[in-house]
RNA sequence: GCGGAAGUAGCUCAUCCGGUAGAGCGACAGCUUCCCAAGCUGUAGGUGGCGGGUUCGAGUCCCGUCUUCCGCUCCA
């Protein structure tokens, strides 16, 4: 899978445009930049947020009231610590790593070891090298990295870069952020915050099951933060610490995992086409290795600036959760089915799409700089072409000038649909500067009111990608906006 | 975490061999302007990432530190 991922120059270059664009016309603000920023945290700005909000809203409304099968939860990112033993996150996501002093390479420990270990059973030695997984395994255990470590240089394992056994100690990189519940440090319990916001799912899987006599197939879905202690986070809101997720699980009889997901894996498809996105940018990426919770996995990529990244992830994640749920909590995580007269524990099929990553999608793929030279003069403007629904200011009002009676007549406009959509009032600069500062942020429209709308009612409509403005009726306005942004 | 590069006004950058910072764009106020940025006038913005050292004097030299970018490594 080397480097069909890695893009020319000039798309690196797209990327760092794009950064900077956010910045600039207040999408996205390095988090807490007057302290120097802190890595790979982000805020979103006065657009930026208002961007988020719309995808939110879109996929809200996708899942919880265009399916009459989904209803929407809010579950807390504080969970009960044994959440995370159940779900596996504890022992599965907190590897032993060790570095290479001379090569600078960096691998996992079992991941070494192993590789060790196959190279012998290809040379025939296989009882040394069932001998030392199993030591590996047991050392593992116990998380004696020491032991690891001498286990390492006692075989003389060598980094294949360096052919080197210059190793430094092991060291863990956890996944989760734990923090203190409880105001009296010595009575604090060590919490964690929530690496994915599925788990809040699961443990109310019978609270909506049974007040909202939710019969199966059935979804929970839920948008909210989740927090992960990325070994290396970077490249933007691509890889961000603290995260937001937007998740359904779709609870089903056991048994029919294969159809629903590939049902569901046509129909988040669906949703990102509906965006007007070139189908050529989407690809599926099929699981090889699959989680510890999965028995079939896949991702959507899209084509950033930056390569094919995955933004969504659809998972058949089995009855794991819920028989883990079961097992520590005691509770009995069963479905009785009246048709089958049985009870059984539901297996899952999870789509979980990146808030921001779908964030950084709209951005990328709307992101547009246009030449617009003429023989006699140099050109150009920056516009974001964001789907209208999704876009954060939907009309711009201008006076053509701020005299005449005309910012009057522009402000009744604005009072008239400010409550309906986001409206954006301007009044200085020369007309031109105004629609194109009104591109960068990607509204869909500008209506200028002139001297003939005092004479007949009349304002010109500009439309964003085309540049093209036609004359309609003042109280057309409403309508024409509203049109476009239904039609996602 | 390692290697490389860089950090000067909101943005892009300049300041030659050390002598207490300057331009364009942008922003703001006003003028002009009857529909697509770069007409006119004026104003505000920098303890040169931060800390220390050398020096009569440091943005400029040295050390440390933080942050960002590129590459490597790792991964729900």
């Amino acid at each position: 899978m080397a480097n069909n991922n890695s893009k020319p120059s000039s798309e690196t270059g797209k990327f760092q445009a794009i950064i900077s664009h956010c910045k600039e016309y207040g999408f996205i603000f390095p988090s807490s930049e007057i302290y120097d920023g802190l890595q790979a945290v982000y805020d979103y700005g006065q657009w930026g947020s208002e961007l988020k909000k719309n995808i939110k809203d879109h996929w809200w409304k996708s899942m919880t009231q265009m399916h009459e099968n989904i209803v929407g939860i809010d579950a807390a990112i504080f969970m009960h610590p044994t959440t995370w033993k159940a779900s596996g996150h504890v022992d599965n996501f907190s590897d032993p790593m060790i570095d290479n002093k001379d090569s600078k390479k960096r691998y996992r420990v079992d991941h070494l070891l192993e590789t060790y270990a196959d190279e012998l059973k290809e040379k025939g030695e296989t009882e040394k090298a069932e001998n030392i997984l199993e030591q590996m395994n047991a050392l593992l255990v116990k998380d004696d990295y020491a032991g690891l470590k001498q286990l390492i240089e006692e075989n003389k394992i060598t980094c294949g870069i360096s052919k080197t056994c210059n190793w430094t100690d092991i060291r863990q990189f956890n996944l989760m952020f734990s923090t203190q519940l409880g105001s009296v440090a010595e009575e604090a319990n060590e919490i964690y915050l929530r690496p994915e916001t599925a788990q809040g799912i699961f443990v109310n899987f019978l609270n909506v099951q049974k007040t909202g006599r939710m019969k199966i197939p059935f979804g929970i879905a839920q948008i909210g933060k989740a927090f992960r202690n990325e070994i290396v986070a970077r490249q933007f809101l691509f890889r961000m610490r603290e995260f937001e997720q937007m998740e359904m699980q779709f609870f089903i009889k056991p048994g029919t995992q294969k159809e629903w997901y590939e049902y569901w894996k046509e129909e988040r498809l669906k949703w990102h086409l509906s965006f007007g996105t070139d189908p050529a940018k989407y690809r599926f990426h099929d699981h090889i290795k699959l989680a510890h919770y999965a028995d079939a996995a896949c991702d959507i990529e899209y084509d950033f600036p930056i390569g094919f990244k995955e933004v969504e992830g659809i998972h058949s994640r089995t009855d794991f959760d819920l028989r883990n749920h079961q097992e520590y909590s005691k509770k009995k995580m069963q479905y009785f089915d009246t048709e089958i007269n049985q009870n059984y524990i539901p297996y899952v099929i999870e789509t979980s799409i990146g808030l921001d990553r779908t964030f950084l999608m709209i951005i990328s793929n709307s992101y547009t700089e246009e030449d617009l030279s003429t023989p006699e003069k140099q050109d150009s403007r920056v516009v974001m072409k964001f789907p209208p629904q999704l876009a954060p200011v939907k009309l711009a009002i201008f006076p053509l000038v701020k005299k005449d009676g005309l910012p009057e007549i522009a402000k009744e406009v604005l009072n008239k649909y400010r409550g309906d959509f986001k409206c954006f009032y301007e009044e200085k600069d020369t007309i031109g500067k105004r629609y194109r500062r009104m591109d960068a942020i990607g509204a869909p429209f500008c209506v200028t009111i002139d001297h003939q709308t005092k004479e007949d009612n009349t304002v010109t409509i500009r439309h964003r990608d085309s540049m093209k403005q036609e004359r309609i009726h003042i109280d057309r306005i409403g309508e024409v906006v509203q049109k476009a942004i239904r039609g996602v």
